[in-house]
DNA sequence: AGTAATAATGACCGACTGGTCAGTACTATA
DNA sequence: TATAGTACTGACCAGTCGGTCATTATTACT
């Protein structure tokens, strides 16, 4: 069996691009030559698409030949999954580590959560996942179904820890559990989402501000209605 | 040149009708054909992807065969280009529309322009279109010019009139209008996505649901912190 | 050096599909 | 019936790309 085992992990700065200076490397690792391919699969993936990216040129982009690319991967979709799998292990094992070491208030944790999410995985390649997963899980329903187990549930469960937390201290007014995940999710999904497709739906702002915008006003609309203590710090009006 | 002007929309236009007084169609109308394959087209590429679609298919979908598809549109892309055109259009003019005839709170007015959207296009087969875009946007920068300006812009600035009415009646807080447009289209465009992708993203509570708290989290966002009437009414705790 | 094992290659194949076009079928008029 | 016009067809072409494999290059060992 060729590649049953996933690769090893692919870090977002390891992008290996077209190694053409300096002197042929001799002898690779092959681990390494694996996670060389996802990442040139993932750049290509996030701007051409899953069916307008040709092997070819991911081999080339990692420095070899499509023939070698198959010594790692069973297909095409294999490849997508691993691209899928060694992306995203590593920035969840951050966040999750990050949410158990927490002690703070629940604001405080969704705003690292948060802001936690586009440091490792938003501002990364690895947001190219989003677009992908979304404009491609119908024709790959295995994929698919990886990805909803071991991704979605996986950070849905970080966020309604956080929501939890904070209901439970009285911090947070008692919302929809499942609902509230969603809306906090959704925008981060169309900021990763923007980074890939022109400039449709991109935040007109910096993406930082972007996220202090959400959590402001998500903070405002989670508070509990007899808090009046505001939420954001008083000289940030936009209006002044 | 075969069909250089863009194909006419799904509404009714004007007909090169002969003067002849035969009262049944004689044939299938041009017009209507073009429509057809538009809405084939619109159903499958949200299926399939665009790459993933045969015009084959689409052909066959709409009744016809590839070469006559070929009589009404010049490649796939202006396929592409008129599902977007023949889908918005009506769309964007209705709540245009609404937005010119309504006199109540800013509230009620977004509250409106969402759910109107819902009933309009997230509802509709027209949600795919986002999708579409936001999968495909990168390989056809022409297409993408064209929703930029007359589809996003277009609904952008229908948002933008109901937040400057609220703020100017000092019903919201004063907040960037931009970045919060942003926030407010990203859960409507993830709830459209959502229903064409799995079952990823998809709010696990009903759309409409999840609309209203959607618009619960943010009206209470948006209220001046002044303001402690609560926006929601009582007894819609769901920890209850 | 000789030899075996393994990494890597890139020419090749077959299936697929966007796009074409010579021809068919149908209708309307003369 | 003859003629003209047009909606429509489907076989076909040409280019593309996922996937294969015989061959070559490199390393490891004796």
């Amino acid at each position: 069996m060729k590649s049953a085992d996933p690769p090893s992990a692919l870090l977002p700065e390891a992008l290996p691009v077209p190694a053409s200076a300096g002197a042929a490397p001799r002898r690779r690792r092959k681990e390494a030559r694996a996670s060389e391919f996802a990442a040139a699969a993932l750049a290509l993936f996030a701007e051409k698409g899953f069916s307008g990216t040709r092997l070819d040129d991911v081999a080339a982009r990692a420095g070899a030949s499509k023939g070698t690319l198959y010594l790692y991967f069973d297909s095409k979709e294999a490849l997508f999954q691993a691209v899928i799998e060694d992306g995203m292990g590593a920035a969840l094992a951050t966040a999750e580590a990050r949410l158990a070491e927490h002690h703070g208030s629940a604001a405080d944790l969704l705003r690292q959560l948060v802001f936690g999410w586009w440091e490792n995985i938003g501002q990364t390649p690895l947001a190219a996942i989003s677009k992908l997963v979304i404009a491609e899980s119908r024709n790959f329903p295995e994929v698919a179904r990886f990805y909803q187990q071991n991704v979605i549930e996986r950070g849905r469960r970080l966020l309604r820890s956080a929501l939890q937390r904070g209901i439970a201290s009285g911090e947070f007014r008692c919302v929809d559990l499942e609902g509230a995940i969603d809306l906090i999710v959704a925008p981060l999904l169309m900021l990763a989402v923007s980074r890939f497709s022109f400039s449709l739906c991109a935040p007109q702002t910096s993406p930082e501000s972007y996220l202090e915008m959400h959590l402001d006003l998500l903070l405002n609309g989670l508070r509990r209605a007899d808090d009046v203590s505001p939420v954001a710090a008083p000289g940030d009006d936009p209006c002044r």
